[in-house]
DNA sequence: GCGCAAACGCAACCTTGTTGCATTTAAATG
DNA sequence: CATTTAAATGCAACAAGGTTGCGTTTGCGC
């Protein structure tokens, strides 16, 4: 199981880096190979963090935002900004992924939570309005965050 | 023209602003004000740009995201990130509670319109998890976006 | 008018993201 | 494999947008 080498999914990343005409880099392909393990767009803080340990940051902050940039421009990752203005960044292919189910998003740690239950159809819209996305999502505290309130 | 005294939509503004049950302030009043005259949601550096002069700020930095954050707490205001991941304004309609209708949000210029829907009951919740707002958006974009695409 | 909670102004601070520049490296070439 | 070079990286400095703390002022109920 000890990863001493590439792993089946590095090689994988690393063949879409390559196939998309840019340098093969260690970073390019530890990121991309994080944005497609994560089940939510992650923000370039978050990326930071499954990288590397506070200790060994395996990748430059700059340099971080520098490849989420390059992944966007060759088009194997996805930009959006998320609802507190925060660039939020996903692997290319897995963005309808959250189209058809609600979410609960967690106000105290930001934590995201996928539901079972599907939206309902959208109303009907005034003349003119055109439809994109339908985003049902409930705010409030997540199991974790609630139980240990008063620590 | 000279508007020595007060102007007929300061009054307006002041009189919403006592209904919803804070303190008229001159900051308030000329902060509402300047969402209602603006034809697209205002970013806090806007709304800035209109009440002062840059050598007469008219009111401090601070005290205008405190503000602009006070009229969205009691539902005159309506608050969006845009594109670029800023905060922009918009003046509410006639409602000033929006917990419970739907919300359509341009992608394009970060309006938000009230819908006549209401949200649909939320589904039952993970054990622990604590409900504190429901939100459902319809996120796209609006006529006026859409009619101004190629010209 | 008086009293007080609410709002304000100012300084300091934080987070997210960018720019400039010197150094390193992927990978093309021979 | 060695050479070469444009691209990528690391680090420092900077910038915009936004927040926090705290002492002072003010709207407004009495
Ligand atoms: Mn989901
Ligand atoms: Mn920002
Ligand atoms: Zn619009
Ligand atoms: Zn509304």
């Amino acid at each position: 199981m000890a990863p001493a080498l590439a792993s089946v999914e590095a090689e994988a990343s690393a063949d879409l880096i390559r196939a998309a005409g840019v340098k093969v880099t260690r970073g390019r392909v530890r990121v991309l190979d994080a944005l497609h393990a994560a089940r939510q767009p992650l923000s370039h803080a978050e990326v930071e963090a499954r990288l590397g340990d506070a200790s060994d940051p395996a990748v430059d902050r700059v340099t971080l935002y520098r490849i989420l940039d390059s992944l966007v421009a060759c088009g194997l990752a996805l930009k959006a900004v998320d609802t507190r203005g925060v660039f939020r960044f996903s692997a290319a292919g897995a963005q309808r992924q959250h189209a058809n189910h609600v979410h609960f998003r967690c106000t105290d740690c930001g934590g995201v939570f996928c539901l079972k239950a599907e939206p309902p159809p959208p109303p009907r819209l005034p003349r003119g309005f055109r439809l994109n996305e339908v985003a049902f999502d409930l705010r409030g505290t997540c199991a974790g965050c609630s139980s240990r309130v008063g620590v």
